[in-house]
DNA sequence: CGCTATCATCGGCCTATGCCGATGAATCGA
DNA sequence: TCGATTCATCGGCATAGGCCGATGATAGCG
């Protein structure tokens, strides 16, 4: 019974939040709502990746856009993704440093990771209203006026 | 703050997640420890493809080896991992068919998928207990009052 | 004391996927 | 109306990662 590929939504789900990246875009967003240009700057990632990233959560259904203007505004799409990453933090808490690296079978070890862990999903417990536009918020999150990239 | 790949252990464990074989490990797992040729012919793959996922499962403590004479029994490290998958499939339910395929940013769409969902996780909500030797396993090739269980 | 069964690891192959720069559409300001 | 800003998508590149068959170690069996 074969039925390897019949849950494409649970991959899909955890394939999107098997990534750094992502996964701090999630953070971000479980933080307020951001645009992508926030977002670019705050992952120091170019334009196009971050947008491909959120165009993957979007698509699993983790996150929501919101147009507004010439912006996009994006939002964790429901609660329960917060629960989710809870539930995961208490995994790899109970798991205590029982996580070492994922040499996927045959990979020589000890070259993409290095850095201890702890803080992985970090300040959890919040959730806040994804949907909340008080009109349209120009400095949305106190991030400091960064030197405007470029 | 560039803390992308700070979070190692945490994509480590859902990238052990977005795997249809993995998944169904874990699935099969659920509902009692297994030995490598059991998941081997119950998943369809060569044993050295379900050896490499089962260490990948291994390294990211998401289940258990138990060397028992020449076959290794695996089972779910802990009940987290039940939990969290239940916290998925919770998602996955209230986001409904929202979720779609993932087309990482520039990707042709409609390809690898075209199944319907449901029952991804299947029949989550319940927890077994992994570490739950009852002498033998019954239906799993009644391994004979083995003597060291070293 | 060889034989066979079980499993982990290796090498090789091929696709999936992350990253970037460039391009084009849509929107707002002057 | 023109120019600037924001964002989505495209093409290209390099690597991660899944699958398999082969190999070698270890442990029961006859």
């Amino acid at each position: 019974m074969n039925r390897l590929g019949a849950d494409r939504s649970a991959v899909l789900l955890f394939h999107s939040l098997a990534d750094p990246a992502r996964l701090a875009v999630l953070r971000l967003l479980a933080d307020g709502e951001r645009k992508v240009v926030d977002l670019t700057a705050e992952l120091g990632l170019a334009q196009s990746t971050v947008s491909g990233h959120l165009a993957c959560l979007r698509s699993a259904g983790l996150v929501e856009a919101h147009p507004h203007g010439r912006s996009t505004y994006y939002a964790l799409a429901r609660p329960e993704v917060w629960q989710l990453l809870v539930a995961a933090e208490h995994l790899l808490d109970a798991a205590g440093s029982t996580v070492e690296l994922c040499p996927e079978h045959h990979r020589p070890a000890g070259m993409t990771c290095g850095s201890s862990i702890h803080g992985c999903l970090a300040h959890a417990e919040r959730v806040r209203e994804p949907h909340e536009h008080p009109g349209v918020r120009p400095g949305v999150t106190a991030v400091p006026a960064h030197p405007g990239r470029r």
